[in-house]
DNA sequence: GCCAACGTTGGC
DNA sequence: GCCAACGTTGGC
């Protein structure tokens, strides 16, 4: 993609995220977020073992925006796409966006993770869409998109429901 | 494994 | 600048 190309996709994106949220709302805290992985490239058990991960490999202008709009603190779901479908647990951010140094050529982003706690049992894609208050997640709406913006309502509500027995 | 939806490319 | 065609993702 040309540069004009990009700076004109960036501009389209960035209509459609809550990046535009934060800045003029200057939210003053947290935001959550849903990373998306398959288990059978990078699981959560991976990332706990790991202790904490560089998040490379992102080639979407939507999913890039998101990556530079996180702040170190901030909390991620993690989701197991394909296999499993579920949300495995809470990540925190724990570096902010700098050049993804697996990105052959173009300007790429990556953030690094932690674990946070995995949730006390996973959240099955079928589970959420039961909930009407999760309804209009962005993994429900638009589940290719692999670095999302998440509600606090969202975020709440997928750690209460995790908590409650099936 | 299929295929719908999405993001991107490129011809016009 | 539009949009058809293509490649990829990911739910089914």
């Amino acid at each position: 993609l040309s540069e004009p190309g990009a700076r004109r996709m960036e501009e389209r994106v960035r209509e459609s995220t809550v990046h535009r949220d934060r800045k003029t709302l200057n939210f003053p805290t947290h935001m959550p977020w849903l990373v998306k992985q398959e288990p059978s490239a990078y699981s959560w058990d991976d990332f706990v073992s790991d202790g904490r991960t560089a998040w490379t490999g992102v080639r979407n202008y939507s999913a890039r925006l998101n990556l530079r709009a996180m702040k170190v603190g901030d909390r991620a779901l993690f989701y197991h796409s394909v296999v499993g479908k579920s949300v495995m647990g809470v990540a925190k951010v724990i570096k902010t966006a700098y050049p993804d140094p697996t990105a052959e050529d173009g300007d790429w982003s990556a953030v690094d993770l932690a674990p946070e706690k995995a949730l006390p049992r996973p959240i099955s894609m079928d589970e959420i869409k039961t909930i009407p208050a999760l309804k209009e997640m962005v993994l429900i709406k638009n589940s290719r998109l692999s670095v999302q913006p998440v509600t606090e309502a969202e975020f709440a509500a997928i750690l209460k429901l995790a908590a409650k027995k099936k």
